[in-house]
DNA sequence: CAGAATCCGTCTTGATACTG
DNA sequence: CAGTATCAAGACGGATTCTG
C-alpha cells in the first residue's frame, strides 16, 4: 500500500521544490524574498524604474548598506536588472527583469495589505496587550 | 501655510498607511510579515490547524524559540488563534483567525512563487556568479 | 553620483538546557 | 507536550571615510 495517495504524487511532481524543507533551494529563495528591504525596493521599481539615489529617497531609513546588499541580491537572483550609464558621474538605473515583474504583484499585494489592514491589526494587537497586562502585571498592581 | 500639499493630502486620505515610510505603523507590521517562519507558519496553518509540536514537524528546521516567538507575534497582530485545552499534559491548538485567512492567498502565493520559479533563478544565480568571477578573479587566472 | 570598505554597538538567531 | 531561560555567534544598522 502507497504511503502516498496519486492525487499527492501528482501535487509534488508538478511542485518539485518544497519550501517547508530547509535544504530545499527555494526555501533559500523563500528566505530572501521575506525581507522589508526587498519588499519596498520591489515595489519602488516597479512603480518606475529609478536610480540608486532615488531609491533610497524613496525609502526614507535605508542605509546605503542595505540598500545596495538588497540590490545586489535581487540582481543575482535575476529579479532586478542593473545597468551602468558611463557617463561623469556615472549614472545606475534598475529596472526589474521579467522575472521581477512577475513577482511584482505577488510582493505588492503583501504591501498593500498591510496598510489597508493596519486598523484590525491595532485592535487586535491592543486587546493582546491589555490582557497580558491583566494576565502578568495586575497582581502587582491591584492597588496602584 | 499648511506643510503638506493638497495632493500629498489626498494620497494620505486614500492610503492613510504608507509602508515606505519608516515612521508608519504599516512599515514595521509589513516587516513582521516579511519573514520566513511567519511565511511558512502561515502556510502550514493555512493547509489545517495544527498543535505546535505538529507545526515544527510541518517545519523542519525552526528552533522552538523562533516557533513560539512567531506564534507570539501572529497571535498579537490577530492573525492566529492560539487555544489551550488544559489537559494533563496540555494540549494547545493554533488556527488561523479571519484576518489570518485573508492574507493567506496573498503569503502562500509567494511561496509558491519561490518554488515555481526556482529554475530561472538558479539560472540567474550561476549568470552572476559566472560573471563575477570573471570580472574580479580572471585577471589572477590568465595563467591557471 | 554610486558605491566600496571599515569600525562598532545593537538586535536577532539558533543551539542547548531546563520546567510545569 | 508546550513551552521558558540562557548564551554565544552572526546579522544588521549607522556613521564615517574614500574612490572613480
Amino acid at each position: 500500500m502507497p504511503t502516498r495517495t496519486a492525487a499527492q504524487r501528482r501535487t509534488e511532481a508538478k511542485h518539485a521544490y518544497n519550501a517547508y524543507l530547509a535544504q530545499c533551494p527555494s526555501r533559500q529563495l523563500l528566505a530572501s524574498l521575506s525581507d522589508k528591504w526587498v519588499t519596498l525596493v520591489l515595489c519602488a521599481l516597479g512603480e518606475q524604474e529609478s536610480r540608486y539615489s532615488m531609491l533610497g529617497r524613496k525609502i526614507p531609513g535605508v542605509s546605503q548598506k542595505m540598500l545596495t546588499q538588497t540590490l545586489r541580491t535581487l540582481e543575482r537572483n535575476g529579479l532586478v536588472q542593473r545597468s551602468v550609464t558611463p557617463t561623469v558621474p556615472v549614472r545606475v538605473d534598475y529596472t526589474l527583469t521579467a522575472l521581477g515583474h512577475s513577482l511584482l504583484p505577488v510582493i505588492s499585494t503583501i504591501k498593500q495589505w498591510a496598510e489597508q489592514h493596519m486598523p484590525q491589526v491595532r485592535t487586535a494587537q491592543d486587546r493582546y496587550d491589555r490582557h497580558s497586562q491583566a494576565d502578568h502585571a495586575e497582581p502587582l498592581r491591584r492597588l496602584a
